[in-house]
DNA sequence: CAGAGACTCGAGGAG
DNA sequence: CGAGTCTCTG
């Protein structure tokens, strides 16, 4: 127990102390309080020490990405040597879950998860058996709208045209064995509320229940949280209601400000001493994020002394404000002459991104795009993914209709179109309708051939020699090699990189399957080399670096157009999270532009909301005349501070710094 | 059937 | 400006 509690404050302690004592605590950490120590240390003291009263696999730790999993389960292994089987994310525990009692959740032993581009064709094929035109009833609106109502857990009736695309979406879904990401959570749920017996066992079972981000919980994951933790109430979940942005993806900021009203017991501790950020920084996202009022408050405090104020650059007076972020921020990159991880360019969104990556290429300063395109979407990537399936589960018919065409095999739409309709009546899969379909000579014989690639003992090879085998023996890694696309090398690096560092390490291809569809952005493979990282500020939560940079702060833009309407609060805090990201520079550009055709003339609102005390104004000097003499008729000589146009701030000798017109002044 | 070229439309954040 | 769709041709 107290080797556990070094190396932490009084308040960590406290949340330690309070997850050992039993009953629900809320830690509400600010940014760069240690919110991951404290968390780890909770996640430690269930099963470590004197005190210790669970085993490991009585522990459920929960998060949101892989990488803060991943980061909880190997510092605890490193540490204590204690593995935890029940650390992971939300969706795959409940998928392994799921797993187990399928048939229990109404589920085929084999069934899929479905990725975003599998949702949107399985709603396309909805809408269009509706009788629907998907130009008018477009399925990626559609998705959205099926998304963010089983994020809801609502009943209310939506209009009887959501309903249908609803019923059609979900039975497509079934058809094709496949579940959606918040069917994941969702099915868990009927499980639990169908099955009472199998609720009890895993309350019985986890007797501790950790959360992290929980602010940024929906509505299901909250009333999963409230299954588990029934019995015993020992639920400990950190978190930061100023942090909370993600209420677009179903979040809601209402779990955690009614925490402390759902768990009458609950304890609640503050972490808000911060080891991040230095005083002027903090001082300013403080400044910010006060203007909110939905919030359950909390002070940070540095203990790193002031340090440099927030930087405040106004550009594009004198041509294209994103070229001249763009030029400002590589010059700054270049005359720091620091380590180029130091730097991050904070982006509201992936559209921003362009001006800025050209400028580091020209000055070949190395950056990367963080988020940007995600390994998983590549398309070689994902066409590997549905050969692999293919292989697994035969009755798996997107990944057919993916594949079939790639190599080319002259079997195109017009006969999958009619192939379709053939498994339909005879109730098969594509993958048994194509044996059985008769088909001109020509097509006939390549179907065969295709039919015959997916034939072979797998199950008693290494994964990556099975996979291999498939990707040419199928000619699908020729099909690239013989490509004249202009980036076929990073196709085939990406095909070599996935079979050697990711299916190499998997024993079986399903496992492997498994893993990839929950895949995300955080878990692409860290590379060693020292860059700039750019990125939205959505990507940086819980990332830190000494000098960030916040370009485009334009209303409209930052906060962004369609937000102010919805949720300017929400919006405020992703800026406070873009601030807080920042150690000891921060650096916040704005100035009018145009952008896909609209004209944005006015500086984010936010800027105005930071209490001056804490900003810098660092426009660019002006070649020509800052820090001339200059002499004026009334006021005599002066140096010049500042240029605006014809306004220029001059400090005058003798009546002290004012702004008078370039007219009015002569140099000295 | 496959590929090339013209055309339209929309552009927020992501597990 | 790019992705997705449409239309034409071999």
């Amino acid at each position: 127990m107290n080797a556990l509690l070094e190396n932490l404050n009084e308040a960590q302690c406290e949340a330690v102390a309070a997850t050992i004592s039993g009953g629900p605590v809320l830690v509400l950490a600010g940014a760069g309080t240690g919110k991951t120590t404290a968390l780890i240390a909770c996640t430690a003291a269930s099963v470590i020490g004197e005190n210790a009263k669970a085993k490991e696999w009585e522990v459920l730790a929960l998060t949101f990405t892989n990488k803060a999993a991943k980061e909880i389960k190997e510092r605890i292994f490193r540490k204590y040597n204690k593995e935890l089987p029940w650390a992971g994310t939300f969706h795959s525990v409940c998928l392994r879950i799921l797993r187990r009692w399928h048939a229990e959740a109404g589920l085929r032993k084999d069934f899929l998860v479905f990725g975003e581009d599998e949702q949107k064709s399985v709603l396309k094929t909805a809408i269009l058996a509706l009788g629907m035109d998907t130009k008018e009833y477009k399925p990626s609106d559609w998705l959205e709208k099926i998304a963010r109502y089983k994020d809801t857990e609502s009943t209310e009736k939506i209009s009887g045209i959501f309903n249908k695309i609803y019923s059609a979406y979900n039975s497509e879904m079934e058809r094709l064995g496949g579940i959606d990401f918040a069917d994941i959570i969702n099915k868990t749920i009927c499980l639990f509320a169908e099955h009472p017996e199998i609720l009890e066992k895993y309350r019985r079972q986890f007797r501790y229940i950790l959360v992290d981000e929980y602010q940024d919980t929906n509505a299901p994951q909250n009333h999963l949280l409230k299954m588990l933790s029934g019995g015993h109430g020992n639920i400990c979940c950190v978190g930061d209601d100023d942090q909370s942005i993600y209420s677009w993806r179903g979040a809601e900021i209402k779990n955690i400000l009614n925490f402390p009203r759902e768990y009458p017991n609950a304890k609640i501790i503050r972490l808000e001493e911060n080891y991040r950020s230095t005083g002027n920084i903090l001082g300013a996202a403080n400044s910010l994020i006060k203007n909110n009022t939905g919030r359950l408050g909390k002070d940070l405090h540095s203990n790193l002394g002031e340090g440099e104020k927030v930087r405040l650059v106004e550009v594009g007076k004198y041509g294209d404000a994103a070229r001249e972020e763009a030029t400002m921020i590589a010059d700054s990159i270049e005359s720091a002459k620091k380590p180029l991880s130091n730097f991050a360019i904070l982006i509201r969104s992936g559209s921003l991104s362009r001006p800025l990556e050209e400028e580091l290429a020209k000055r070949q300063i190395s950056h990367r795009l963080i988020g940007a395109m995600k390994f998983y979407d590549r398309m070689e990537i994902r066409d590997v993914i549905a050969y692999v399936r293919l292989l697994c589960f035969s009755f798996d018919d997107l990944s057919l209709k993916r594949i079939i065409g790639s190599p080319k095999r002259g079997i195109g739409d017009a006969t999958i179109k009619s192939l379709e309709e053939f498994a339909k009546q005879n109730n098969l899969s594509l993958f048994d309708a194509l044996k059985k379909f008769s088909l001109k000579p020509k097509q006939a014989a390549t179907a065969k051939e295709f039919i015959e690639l997916f034939n072979f003992d797998w199950q008693h090879m290494a994964t990556k020699d099975a996979v291999q085998q498939l990707l040419e023996n199928s000619g699908y890694i020729k099909m690239w090699q013989e490509s004249k696309d202009f980036d076929k090398d990073d196709r085939l690096h990406n095909i070599h990189d996935l079979l050697n560092s990711v299916v190499a390490n998997f024993d079986s291809l399903p496992d492997f399957l498994e893993q990839a569809s929950l895949m995300t952005a955080d878990d692409e493979r860290d590379t060693n080399e020292d860059s700039v990282s750019i990125m939205t500020i959505h990507a940086a939560k819980g990332l830190e670096f000494d000098t960030v940079f916040l370009p485009a702060w334009q209303d409209e833009i930052f906060p962004h157009r369609q937000s102010i309407k919805e949720n300017l609060e929400e919006e405020r805090r992703l800026a406070y999270v873009a601030i807080t990201r920042a150690k000891r520079h921060c650096v916040i550009l704005y100035g009018a532009r145009s952008q896909f055709g609209d004209f944005y003339d006015m500086p984010s609102r936010f800027i105005d909301e930071i209490a001056s005390d804490f900003i810098e104004i660092a426009n660019r000097k002006s070649k020509s005349n800052v820090g001339k003499l200059v002499m004026h008729e009334e006021l005599g000589s002066g140096v010049v501070i500042e240029e605006n146009d014809d306004i220029m701030t001059v400090a005058f000798k003798d009546k002290g710094i004012k702004k008078v017109s370039k007219n009015f002044l002569t140099k000295i």
